[in-house]
DNA sequence: TTGAAAGCGCTACCAG
DNA sequence: CTGGTAGCGCTTTCAA
């Protein structure tokens, strides 16, 4: 592959007048930008971007970091940053960091190594203290999903508490009495978070959800699928389903329907998340909704300027974010007694 | 952050000697390694794979171009080939295309300036001449979801006119005789072939599909709707409906039983792709398995086998999918006259 | 077993 | 306006 040196001297120049016209620097004549641009077309030169990077000490990518691609929550994540670096003219260098400590650290490593100053962390596995160490380390990474209070201005998270509140709160209002409740599996402090939250606005209006109706699962589809089995299978009576995730969700609901019960009329069952599925489903689903992107996007741009030293004016308060219930046909006034 | 000189200086040895414990090196003394180890710890060393790159003329970066993050076909992709990538220890450089020429071969050319010398494209609006030129001057770039006969070894994709063919034998083994179709707007091959295909095999039974009967639209959820609004409004019946992806097929669904339509008791209902949300779509959708995980893991081998000079073994003919049929529940025998 | 030194491709500074 | 050149961080001969 042609080099800066082949052009120059295939043009008669020099280097320094080639990197001058391909860098559009200034004090350039135009005979010398046209002769250059002509041999860069013949030679098909396209500049490097590593070597770049090294003398410049800053590199055009932009890192992501999310366990997993396939999950559409996460698709929709790397797509805000990827949204953001397109408009910095910024590569996306994406890592999975599967859902554990080793994987994460070695994703973030990866990054660091390609010398990526902008990153956006999705991490649930590594320890406050090892993120806080990086996030020293590294000028401009942020966390996302995460809430750490000595690096407070470096996190973009949601309120999970107040959304599982908010779930109830419209249980609650629909005359709901019995509760039932899928969580995820996985030890990340999301899934407790949103069931204490959801417990705790309960037990203020009397109500409790019994042990026997709570199931974890994994968080997707079949996880839905496989906690419903369960929690019919205790042979407990319930109204309202509050699932972890949307996915979880349409899981339950199908189980629930191949089982014979009607969605919303023998239960109510909301999400969380309104993913973009979640309003194709059938009955659409009532769901709290995680601006997941737009967050992303929030995210990246703090990195961004974090890396650029550019003075930000985000007050923290702003970094957190607040789930909002969004109300379709899979919830409704309770009919049993 | 600390170079190898750094390192080098604190331990007091050379540099040569630092990359040699770094890159696990022969000939090095135990006592120096861990004399250098521990330097590197405490510096908190990481080598910078720019320079790396800069001076071994190979990155560790596996590029792959797509059109968007957000629909799950493409994430599924892009998920293959990450997961090569991990098992190469390489880290994914991701640019997506939207659906335009010049973004797209924006991206391809971020991914060339990153000297990423492995990498999967997904291309629609290229060329086939600028494609094979860039194929020429990439030896790693394989095409996936595209057929150019002059690189077909260069090319993983799908039988898009078989697929469109088993669509219609499915139907026609239903005695279905009213056909519609939903298309997809865009200008690219693989409507068209679908279509083509579904149309050829209807020809061979003696049945056509009226002119009136085949709409286009966005290729996700909210295109089905619109499209099948249409289709309705046209007030022609039909009981059989082949959709060109699984998106728009759960949005054709939506609307037709929103319209009083029982699927697939009075139109059967067929998609494309089988993405994972066909299982759990009421009622579960019958569709085309379109292996395109599995594409992109080959894909990106294939890939890093040319990059890497690798006599490769795999014969064209394996380069070609045929997609699959998966009869689920949203096609049955025509019950109409 | 180790070190010195020559670049990899590029930018930016300093002269001219 | 242009050219020469140092040096970014690293690997890899070649000598020692």
């Amino acid at each position: 592959m042609a080099t800066i040196k082949d052009v120059a001297r295939v043009a008669g120049v020099s280097v320094a007048s080639v990197s001058r016209v391909v860098n559009k620097g200034p004090k350039v004549s135009k005979k010398t930008i046209d002769k250059v641009t002509k041999v860069m077309n013949d030679l098909a030169y396209t500049p490097n971007a590593n070597a770049r990077a090294l003398v410049m000490q800053k590199s055009t990518t932009m890192g992501v970091v999310i366990p997993d691609l396939t999950d559409p929550f996460f698709a929709s994540l790397a797509n805000g940053v990827e949204q953001v670096a397109r408009l910095q003219n910024m590569q996306l260098l994406l890592s999975t960091g599967q859902v554990s400590a080793e994987t994460e650290r070695q994703a973030i490593n990866l990054l660091i190594e390609q010398r990526c100053d902008v990153m956006v962390i999705h991490s649930k596995k590594l320890s406050d203290d090892e993120l806080i160490a990086l996030t020293n380390k590294v000028p401009g990474l942020v966390l996302i999903d995460r809430y750490i209070k000595q690096i407070a201005h470096r996190c973009v998270w949601l309120d999970n508490l107040e959304g599982g509140k908010i779930a109830a709160r419209h249980l609650l209002a629909l005359k709901h009495q019995n509760f039932a409740c899928i969580s995820s599996k996985y030890k990340i402090d999301d899934p407790s978070l949103r069931l204490q939250g959801f417990e705790n606005e309960l037990n203020a209006a009397d109500f409790e959800i019994e042990p026997t109706l709570i199931e974890y699962g994994e968080p997707n589809l079949q996880g839905g699928e496989i906690t419903t089995q369960k929690l019919l299978a205790s042979g407990k009576k319930f109204s309202a389903l509050f699932v972890y995730n949307d996915a979880m969700a349409i899981g339950a609901i199908s189980t629930l329907e191949d089982n014979g019960y009607r969605v919303p009329t023998d239960i109510s069952v909301i999400g969380f998340d309104d993913v973009l599925l979640s309003r194709y489903s059938r009955p659409k689903l009532t769901t709290l909704n995680y601006p997941i992107e737009e967050m992303a996007r929030q995210a990246a741009n703090l990195a961004h300027q974090l890396a650029n030293k550019t003075p930000t004016i985000n007050e923290d308060e702003h970094l957190k974010h607040i789930p909002r219930l969004v109300k379709r046909e899979s919830t409704s006034l309770n009919t049993q007694k």
